[in-house]
DNA sequence: ATAATGCTTCGGCTACCATCGAAGCATGAA
DNA sequence: TTCATGCTTCGATGGTAGCCGAAGCATTAT
């Protein structure tokens, strides 16, 4: 049965990350999944089986991702029968919290912190957002280019876009990824606002006091 | 988790069970199942509390519905999923065999034989039917007159469609329900085509020989 | 009244399956 | 070659959840 095998948590949030389209690797689900490579060897196995997830081998990886927009469709009517009961599903497990709030998504900001920033840019028209497409506006390079010395001219890249929206799944809402995204944390990094938690493979990031007073003032969202 | 309730083979039952639209009780549903009504009783608690199914309590029965379109749309979903990697959900069971063949669903005619039915009403461009909704053509109402005895006026009621298409679980198919369906499946008694069985309860059909051949002339696919 | 039916709660049993350690195969690097 | 990386298979463990028997409330029938 296919509810069966989006039912187990760990294969839940293994699709979940998968829904942004990417495809990743069984290591980097593994990761997501906060589970060892063995493990998720087998719920990979399972999903593949369950013709929801397709393998691709490359060298010595193996990318994994959904079979097609069919699955993706049935996965979101899921999420979203799951979000009216306000039976969402919450991250239960030890490396949680911290996680939640401030993580590393390949080289950006994800987790809380992360889909505030793209709020907020969002907000006050520093980008324009229309799906998983983002793009930054006029207001938008100024804002960069004064509060944190990105210049728009550092961002262009041959393959990769400037911006995109990148589906959180801690949040279920979109954070920003891209040259801009990764920029943006690298920024963060060198100005002592954060720094990746030193322990080995953890994608935890962690503010200082300072820091996080900053990142607040520059994005701060309409609500608070 | 959503895919979790709907993840295990007993609380799958119930659910594929309510597809028809219509409510049932504990009871039927642990029957359905074929768990004990303690079992049932559980698992419908855990339906109820995500959300997938609604409670109405009518004398000491308690009745229990889908809570809307949305879910039997993803239930569906779930459903094609699992069709294409040939994993169909088989029911197994023992009183299944006959229950495929031809069964009361309400008042009127569901299973196979109910399926090649509404097919062949549909080929033979007698009814012309779009989603739910199905229209009884003017070469309709002439087969029924000739045929059946049917008359279109004998089938008007104030709060009940004369055609409708009712989801069929054992086939994943439509077949024919509201009045005109009720009035047919009536005229099949009439001419001793068929009855209900017997056995309190059963909800299985048996149609006489001569039933079954008068039955399979009218009612032809075009495949055999 | 008393009994019967429909459903629920409680307690204990059991089976399944996710999980990880250890070891085995690949592929790619030195 | 030898080593390292990515992934898989095997075996054992443990926690969870489905399951049923027994008992308890309701509601309806006699």
């Amino acid at each position: 049965m296919v509810a069966s095998l989006v039912g187990d948590p760990a294969r839940a949030n293994m699709l979940t990350a998968l829904m942004n389209g990417r495809a990743l690797t069984a290591s980097e689900l593994a990761q997501e999944a906060g589970i060892t490579p063995q493990t998720a060897s087998s719920h990979l196995s399972k999903l593949e089986a369950g013709g929801l997830i397709e393998p691709e081998k490359q060298g010595r990886h193996r990318y994994y991702r959904l079979t097609d927009d069919d699955v993706a469709g049935v996965l979101e009517g899921l999420a979203g029968l799951a979000a009216r009961t306000g039976h969402m599903r919450v991250r239960t497990g030890p490396k949680d919290p911290a996680l939640r709030r401030a993580r590393i998504c390949y080289d950006h900001l994800a987790g809380d912190l992360g889909v505030q920033m793209l709020d907020s840019l969002r907000e006050r028209h520093l980008v324009r957002q229309r799906k998983q497409e983002i793009e930054l506006t006029a207001e938008g390079e100024r804002f960069l280019a004064k509060h944190l010395q990105i210049s728009s001219d550092m961002l262009s890249h041959p393959r990769r876009p400037v911006c995109k929206a990148c589906l959180d799944w801690s949040e279920r809402r979109h954070h920003l990824a891209g040259t801009l995204g990764a920029a943006m944390m690298q920024r963060f990094a060198e100005l002592k606002w954060a720094s990746r938690d030193p322990a080995p493979g953890s994608r935890v990031v962690n503010f200082t006091r300072t820091g996080e007073k900053q990142f607040a003032a520059l994005f701060s969202s309409g609500k608070d």
